[in-house]
DNA sequence: TATGAATGAGTCTTCATTCAT
DNA sequence: GATGAATGAAGACTCATTCAT
């Protein structure tokens, strides 16, 4: 079930001096394995390279055998973390018949996921910002992925109903964005609340309300669009400089 | 109705060499306009405080008169950059006197801002790791703050009907946090949906469905807890090893 | 009896922009009243500029009115500085008759101050290195002043005896230099003895046998000259390469 | 004979990067090398890493491979500076027989080293107000060893006579201290006297008037002791003030 | 292929000095 | 004359990357 079993971990981008093919395998992995330590915990541009060497017990020469950049490193990991969060995804719901069990174990499953590799979640959308181009492709394709699998799901659901097919999108994003709430609020929620455990169950009462807005027609009436333009910096500053 | 009119910028913990507070004051917004422009455009990290200080118009030497580390320079921008967003809020709502409308229109407001003002909204959320210790705290309030102001208009909306109190709690969370996927998810849903637009108008009806969940009872069967523990990046490598 | 009286703090060498010599005057005071706090407690290079003016009670603007150069600054201290020294001696043996006392009172005076002036002293020896070219040459008018001071009081109380005009010069320079011990290796000394007043004492003793040898012949024989030149450091690291 | 051969250079709270313990050692020694000569030009302050780093033959990132900061650089040095002149002390009376012998030698060897090592010498006594807590510590008792040396040797050199054991230590300090007036008072010394030679040789004849004094009691009547007290810059200014 | 020492460009920060007001 | 804000040159230190062995 492990991700690493089903796809080879080099990536067509990552390219490298060594032409054993198992061999940079074997040693990518060592990489990653280091490297997700140490950039769980300080983060990407707090790590050096010399670190993830040491962490993944290999010396920094070698690392640059099966990588060019530190930002290889990076993508390497990248890749590696987004399948742990979606093979454990695909895995729950692989086998099961009944479209509505299926729904609820997506939802508690991905809850449980970002709940148990939170430090892995914090970290592929704090340093997002360190992609470059190439990558940025690849993340966003793998995020479209994931958010696919609950676009499935939900269609199975409710086959057969009329489903509002942008809604039904749109809950896909949303159903599988808002359990992240756990980690990228998580200093607040603590203080907030007397445990996670009541807040994933109750994120997941929302979630459940959610789902029924899928085959529901739209009923309310909201205000329009507020005029809030996108002010810049400078029209925030000019503004109070008026008032000086 | 600015923020930069009603609180003076310098806070108290970053202190200066400069004697002139008024001074103080002028140049501290002068960085923080040009540091806000670098720091959405590149991050924290690839931020040189040279082109901090080149981007506000002074030069290194003047910039350290008003401000003594990149940190200080991060923390006043964070202080800035969160009171664009909440002091909008709270003129949003004030005056209304329907708490139906005031529920309205502080869901509007904050997608609206969230919207609106994207890069901050992202370096908020991926320069988080950057704060130091005590910057952490006042992050931290300053979220409390803002999630409050939620809890205060549900609190005002369902006034004599029978809340749920923790869901009540909650919802303020997930209703304050959910816009920010317009940012944190941007290129994705950009990709999945024709306009932005639409997307903001969907992401309305999934928060006005969840309100009902305020003042109703839970009726949901949900599946026990999966058993995701939080398996270390060793035990996937090794169960991956084994399959070598 | 201060120093400070009879001798204008201006000196030639020390230029300023202002024409009205007693407010120079003035200002010094307050320069060298600050400085000398700031010097004694971190030492030259680490004190700033800023650090003397505020211990002055000026503004840096003010400072540079009345001095050039942070050198400056050492200079007009150290001039201050070795004037207490030297004013306290001259005071102490003036109107004394008896040549015996005169000696036992120079000796004993100059130990004191040594031992009062701890800070001013370490001050004196440790920043020669940060003087000038002219500065040297003050410095050194100043150290022999010093230095002669011994010397008349070595040659009254000799008077008519057979005199060994070397060692009285000599003598001099050992006698008014030794006491200096007991700043340069005061930690030292603190541990190796109960306290520094039996030190104090002690150091009276050999003095006062020292002073036997002005009148005495050489009875020594002694080893002739070592060997030992000035090798270089080169010199050293060669001789151990040789034995890798 | 050298130190060099007999300690390693590489000290234990001076850590590295380097895996390599012999080239620790060889670039260690580079380093002093160079890091010597700039430091006794300039004194350590002034030095620039840069320089030091120059001096030594290799660039800057490499130094910093052997050593963390700056303060190392000062205090190998000083460990390499000490042992020199401490080595240099020790082999010179090794395989003495004869006390008398031994301690005319060690005076002499003594006055010799500090005279042929004037750089290095000035440099310690200059510099001690640079170092950290832990270099501090390791100063003192390199200076408490070197002292000890004088004392065992006067010990022996007066076995079997009344000792008077306070004075003994004293003199050892006194005598291992008293050459030193050829460095700190060079620039006097050499204008009053004719050759730093017979300087030499008359400091020799004071160091061995003084020695008699450990097997002699006290004869003298003494003044007592001034009541200079450690009257501070306020103390003078306000009295120079006063009389404006 | 593996190693780890060497490199130097780049970063933050300090502070003596100047000068407009 | 007094002020204190502005300046920018210089300094210590880091670290991704290279390359000889």
């Amino acid at each position: 079930m492990n991700n690493l079993k089903t796809r080879p971990i080099k990536s067509k981008s990552v390219v490298s001096s060594i032409k054993n093919e198992a061999l940079i395998d074997r040693r990518r992995k060592q990489i990653i394995q280091g490297a997700v330590k140490v950039f769980t915990a300080k983060g990407f541009h707090k790590a050096t390279v010399r670190e993830i060497a040491e962490a993944s017990g290999i010396t920094m020469g070698t690392m640059y055998n099966y990588v060019r950049t530190k930002e290889d490193i990076l993508f390497i990991c990248y890749e590696y973390m987004t399948s742990i969060l979606s093979e454990g995804l695909k895995e729950a719901i692989s086998g099961l018949e009944d479209p509505r069990e299926e729904l609820r174990v997506i939802l508690r499953r991905n809850l449980d996921t970002v709940y148990a590799h939170q430090d892995i979640v914090m970290f592929l959308y704090q340093e997002s910002g360190a992609y470059d181009q190439e990558a940025i492709r690849s993340v966003l394709s793998q995020e479209m992925k994931y958010v696919e699998l609950f676009e499935d799901v939900l269609r199975r659901r409710f086959e057969g109903q009329k489903i509002n097919e942008f809604r039904l999108r749109l809950a896909a994003d949303i159903l599988s964005y808002t359990p992240v709430i756990l980690v990228l609020r998580r200093w607040s929620l603590n203080r907030r609340f007397e445990s996670m455990e009541e807040v994933k169950e109750g994120i997941l009462d929302f979630l459940e309300k959610e789902i029924e807005l899928v085959v529901e027609d739209c009923k309310y009436e909201r205000p329009m669009k507020t005029t809030e333009e996108n002010k810049s910096i400078e029209y925030w500053l000019t503004t109070y400089q008026d008032t000086l």
